[in-house]
RNA sequence: CGGGGUGUAGCGCAGUUGGUAGCGCACGUGGUUUGGGACCAUGGGGCCGGGAGUUCGAGUCUCUCCACCCCGACCA
């Protein structure tokens, strides 16, 4: 490709609206172009990456006997009604119809279309296990787009959905796709940052669950991990452990004048008592219903809504109380709390403290010294806090540390929702017919993209992993009005592409500098440099973008020498 | 959906008490330059996000939509 021709312009200038490096990068180096509200076109830069990523994805898939299927971008909502999502997912996704006023939807994942497509072809135990996937746009109108590529509502995304005889079988498989996935993210370019955790299984329904996560600060994901074993889980899943085994005398309970302490630090700093000591009170609402859930749990916890959602199987949101009568806010606690028609919880935390700080239901007034079984009663204790950075790992009890990371790609254990609220059986060999059990498996194109750039970039633009470079060679020379320069440029620019060897060259009159800085951008791996001055020895110059080494070689073995580099050089 | 912010040339931005719009980069042309974002000359490019209002007159003031960004809520 003539990068006179290459349809993208590079800026000098940060655009005014990006934050993440990789969105920064993608944008000043022409690798696409917003369109709306996480909608991009990707340029040709971008759209060869993304292939370069999904052939990497395909190669793997097939190895795990995947067969690659194309489910489609438009489905009617009887499809979807087949499992309840239809009714059960709200906004994000795009709802619409057709010209006859038949009710229609855009695909936001496609275990429907997976079923759908086996159902009546997959029916013999003979046929199992069996995976199908597919590389297709989804469509998830997300109620905020960020980061550029990280969160988009319009992205390419390969799903995998896999059929099992028995679990057994399906946690051997998952097994096999868990490896699969590790050596993606090593091939892209990924590696060390990736880890993957435990984590909530979601609108999905179903078992065990993993994501995969890139470490980085930027990532919308809190993760909780052990330095010191393999404890790894999402925030929304972590365990809290506690030791609360202080033994201290119990005093007995005082009502005392807080005047406007509200929030926890705020009384903890009147009464100078640590937070550790104070009883934090969360009201939530239930979703679509009346009344409202409270939760208690200790002064220094946040609580875990996913949790809670799990524990009241139902949707809850924060509420303020603030301007409900019921509640006195800023002052509640679990003795003589008033409102009607609320569920109250108690976090693990909270077991075995004594003699604590909690509101009175009354404005200005806290209570002192109060005692859970003393004074309000024996309660059940659930574990719906977050972990915090220090508390202790529920396998290793060393002190685990959170992380934020970027979701790039995950694996759940789907077990029967689907196979059998959609019909689908097989007949075992003992003749019975069963409901197969199902696995399925994600990962994001354009995210992982922008997550390879923002692992791999420096001050000067982008450091393209030799595996996803949309070009492997950039090809600079300099004068191009000298005819030795341009028929050795010429030469080994046709030669690379003989050999099907993606190549780039600068053909533009423009200043040495604004070459080399617009390489230096778009990140080529291999850049080769020709010359006047150079070819003065017959020599060109071969540059690694991201080790910066520089390789001097005689004209006639260039060719060789970059195919050599290519073949052997893995870290480049 | 709540809070904050921004909309002026392809990009980044200025625009005073209200008087029909400018700078840098990019782009076209001519020339000089050529190993890390050159220089001179010259040219093109704008419904100032849309609509309504106030005014003799609105990029500027008022109202109202809209779009985009950031924080939160939400998120298979």
């Amino acid at each position: 490709m003539r990068l006179s021709k290459l349809v993208g312009e590079r800026t000098k200038e940060t655009p005014s609206d990006a934050k993440m490096k990789n969105h920064i990068l993608l944008l000043r180096a022409g690798y696409m172009k917003q369109v709306a509200n996480g909608i991009y076109s990707l340029t040709a830069l971008g759209q060869k990456a993304c292939l370069n990523i999904e052939n990497i994805i395909r190669e793997e898939m097939n190895l795990c006997e995947g067969q690659e299927v194309k489910f489609p971008v438009v489905m009617p909502k009887e499809l979807w009604d087949m499992s309840g999502r239809y009714s059960a997912i709200g906004s994000e996704m795009v709802r619409f119809t057709d010209r006859a006023n038949r009710p229609m939807l855009l695909g936001m994942t496609h275990e429907e279309a997976a079923v759908h497509l086996a159902k009546n072809w997959v029916n013999s135990y003979t046929q199992l296990p069996c995976m199908i996937y597919q590389i297709q746009t989804k469509f998830r109108d997300e109620p905020r787009s960020r980061g550029g590529l990280i969160r988009v509502r319009e992205f390419t995304m390969k799903d995998a959905y896999s059929f099992h005889l028995s679990q057994d079988d399906l946690e051997d498989y998952y097994e096999v796709m868990f490896k699969a996935y590790e050596r993606i993210y090593k091939r892209i370019g990924l590696g060390r940052n990736v880890i993957s955790v435990k984590s909530d299984n979601g609108m999905f329904g179903g078992n065990m669950s993993h994501e995969f996560m890139y470490l980085n600060e930027n990532g919308e994901d809190e993760l909780v991990l052990c330095e010191h074993c393999d404890y790894r889980a999402n925030q929304e899943v972590a365990e809290c452990v506690y030791h609360n085994s202080i033994q201290e005398d119990v005093l007995p309970l005082e009502e005392v004048y807080t005047a406007e302490a509200k929030d926890i630090e705020e009384v903890s700093n009147y009464l100078k008592m640590s937070p550790k000591k104070c009883i934090k009170a969360v009201v939530f609402a239930i979703k679509g219903e009346q009344g409202s859930v409270v939760c208690f749990t200790r002064g220094d916890k946040e609580i875990n809504e996913t949790k809670l959602r799990r524990l009241c199987k139902k949707e809850v949101v924060p509420y303020d109380a603030s301007n409900d009568d019921d509640f006195c806010a800023g002052n509640i606690g679990p003795k003589d709390l008033k409102a009607k028609n609320t569920k109250i919880f108690f976090d693990l935390s909270l077991k075995g403290l004594t003699n604590l700080v909690t509101g009175a239901n009354k404005n200005q007034y806290h209570y002192v010294n109060f005692n859970i079984e003393r004074d309000y009663g024996a309660v059940e204790y659930f574990d719906i806090s977050k972990v915090k950075n220090g508390d202790p790992c529920p396998n290793c009890n060393k002190p685990l540390r959170v992380s934020n990371g970027i979701e790039i790609g995950n694996i759940f254990q789907l077990g029967t929702k689907y196979s059998k609220s959609m019909g689908m059986f097989v007949k075992t060999k003992d003749e019975q017919e069963i409901n197969p059990i199902m696995g399925c498996y994600g990962i994001g194109v354009g995210r992982n993209l922008a997550c390879v750039i923002e692992e791999n970039s420096d001050e000067n633009g982008i450091c393209m992993p030799l595996s996803v470079a949309p070009y492997k060679i950039h090809i600079v020379p300099l004068r191009l009005d000298d005819e030795n320069v341009a028929s050795v440029s010429s030469k080994l620019y046709h030669d690379l592409q003989s050999r099907k060897i993606e190549v780039l060259i600068d053909d533009r009159d423009v200043m040495p500098g604004v070459k080399f800085a617009d390489a230096d951008l778009i990140g080529m791996p291999i850049r080769v440099l020709i010359s006047p001055r150079s070819l003065q020895n017959n020599m060109v110059e071969i540059k690694l973008r991201k080790t910066g080494e520089i390789i001097m070689v005689e004209v006639q073995n260039a060719l060789d020498k970059i195919i050599e580099i290519m073949s052997t050089n893995k870290e480049i």
